[in-house]
DNA sequence: GATGAATGAGCGTTCATTCAT
DNA sequence: TATGAATGAACGCTCATTCAT
């Protein structure tokens, strides 16, 4: 009865690995079909064929074509927003953390441009606000809004200048860079370029775009 | 027959306007319903009845769906950007023209909030390209990287700065400050709330957020 | 103008007639298919197709199948009901009542055996009980229970005898009676055996079935 | 080899027993949710749920949903047929007959409400033919034919009554008192309700609604 | 021009049935 | 035997577009 049990339960663990597999290429498909296509440009059987399963198995594991989107942007969200979080540890100089983030946010560009489209252009735009889209965003936000709170108290921020608002502009500039290579007018193949576009959003939102003038010295 | 010359023009002239006057209604009512359901949401209906005309003559007025959209893009935008190249004239020292333009961003929104909602939600983040969204970005980034080279040629701009790039930071910036609007984590309804927004935009912009370091001075 | 108006009117009146003329043609094909089919084999594709219309416009008159078989159902069952109830005018003799609600719903039948099939054997299994099938048999067999009331009150009716249940019975004799036609066991081409099949459920119902006892006489 | 031939055949006969276990619990469960559900609102999965059963194990016992539908309606019908058999014995009164048919009725419905539920809202009335309803009414009513025929033979029937309307009347009033329960229209709950319903079938059917007339004695 | 009825392709979802383990 | 993942045909409904008046 042991090896039986055994044996059902390797069974087991080997369905439901298969079924593991299943359910990430469906959403590997997810974000590649909502990527070429957007979201209403898409239909499930465009995801089913892409994923290479039958039209009902993508509703053996998703309730919805709204809650597979959910699921890709959770996966996809959650994960950045982790890697974010640790780039802006309290215990470092704000700079340090700026330059962080903005690595971060360049970097999951460069794994996997599909799905950072679809998490800046696609997903905040879900039908009927089904997503919280507000929430998403405002995690990122106030996540970066406590890094500047730090920052202006232990006087490295400018004066008069907001944190919310800080925030809101450091991911507008960060976004609208990506955008720039969404949008074909950088090169994203060159590499030097993106790390080039990464360092200069970073420097331009620390330190502005004027030259010092001369008799500030 | 002057007489019925002038009577038939002046019917023309009459009908002519009241053309015109459909027409502008049901552009109206596309910007309404466009920022309140947005573009998949929304029905050829809901603008029909929403300008009070029968749903047939929607498609007197414009071709199909996409083209009310592209219409109601290309009036707001054009506008837009005339405004947009006028405060960046090319006479005015490099931060003026910042401020200026940031000015005109908000000042978009604060007339006319609903379109703008369009232009950012609707269309700048529009997938696939339904309308020349590149060709639109493009045309006001390319704008104010000119004035970005007029300053670097000036010596305004700080050294190594990719004008380019700037233009896109800019815009980044403006964008989400606004998007922080939209969302509501900022009230449009404090005017100050605004004002200050704008101006530190600019700010943020133009003299990074790093406090100037004590021995630097 | 008068003129222009009356044209006006006149085809708008055209209008109306036609649509009137549609929706008539998809509730008719709507009860031919219900009847045919049943409220779950039929598809909204069958209707259209027997109506003569295309697939859109079914749901141009009503807003769904649902809303569909409700409608065919209360356009058969008010006016089976008005015909039943002035069949039970307070008036007669409770005998000639009954005969009177037998030959309304005989004739139900032979005017539209169709409907008849689909009142009886359709609605009353609606999905959800989105029809108030309690309310509409309720209806009518209360309509009969105060029939039998009456009767009661002025002695025609046997001692003992509960009005609720007897009105029961009632149309429970007469729904089996037509039950044997729809089934095939009677022959409803035969118009002499259903009119022997009416009066004798009458008859049955009135003075039941068993031969008078000799004592008795 | 004796040994293990009995433990095979134990082992077998406990997995008949298994079997026969399982497939009563799907019969079981199968009358249950067509009771609550009905036919087409219930799925083959909310059978095997509620069987306690695996989704597949269904169809290793039954073909067909369809066919499942017609065991259940075979089971429950042909006990209930034998039992009217014995009640319509050849050999009694024409109204101990009737009574006693009326008994075995009311009692089916006493014994399993959610069964008569079944064979009479889902089955008896399910058009298209699913089940051989034809069959199965015309079983019934044939064998009360006979009845009625026996009784004419013996002049226990009213003069040009026919026997085969006769045994129709007689399933639909007794049907239709039962639903009259089954739409709560009478309380099911009350017991002594229920015997005088069952009491008043049987007397109505008999001996008719109407009063004897005083010149008639 | 103006109206709104008519059209029909398209898509999301369901669920009976099959199959690999 | 038992499991539940996999399959795909079917269908209700939507809505952009066309057309007759």
């Amino acid at each position: 009865m042991a090896a039986r049990t055994r044996r059902k339960a390797s069974a087991r663990r080997g369905a439901g690995a298969r079924q593991d597999t299943r359910r990430r290429a469906i959403l590997r498909a997810a974000v590649e079909v909502f990527a070429r296509k957007g979201y209403h440009g898409c239909r499930m059987s465009d995801v089913a064929r892409e994923a290479g399963v039958a039209y009902g198995l993508v509703y053996h594991y998703f309730r919805s074509k709204d809650a597979l989107l959910e699921t890709v942007f959770r996966a996809g969200w959650s994960g950045f927003v982790e890697r974010l979080r640790s780039a802006a540890a309290p215990d470092q100089p704000l700079d340090q953390a700026v330059r962080g983030m903005a690595r971060v946010v360049f970097d999951a560009w460069r794994q996997d441009p599909r799905a950072v489209r679809v998490l800046i252009l696609e997903i905040a735009r879900s039908p009927g606000g089904r997503i919280n889209r507000q929430g998403a965003f405002a995690e990122v936000i106030l996540l970066a809004r406590e890094l500047f709170e730090r920052g202006r108290a232990r006087g490295e921020l400018r004066q008069g200048v907001d944190p919310l608002l800080c925030a809101a502009l450091l991911f507008g500039a960060l976004e609208m860079g990506l955008t720039s290579f969404v949008l074909g007018m950088l090169d994203a193949r060159d590499e030097g370029q993106m790390d080039r576009a990464c360092q200069q959003v970073s420097d331009v939102f620390l330190h502005g775009v004027l030259a010092p003038r001369p008799e500030a010295r």
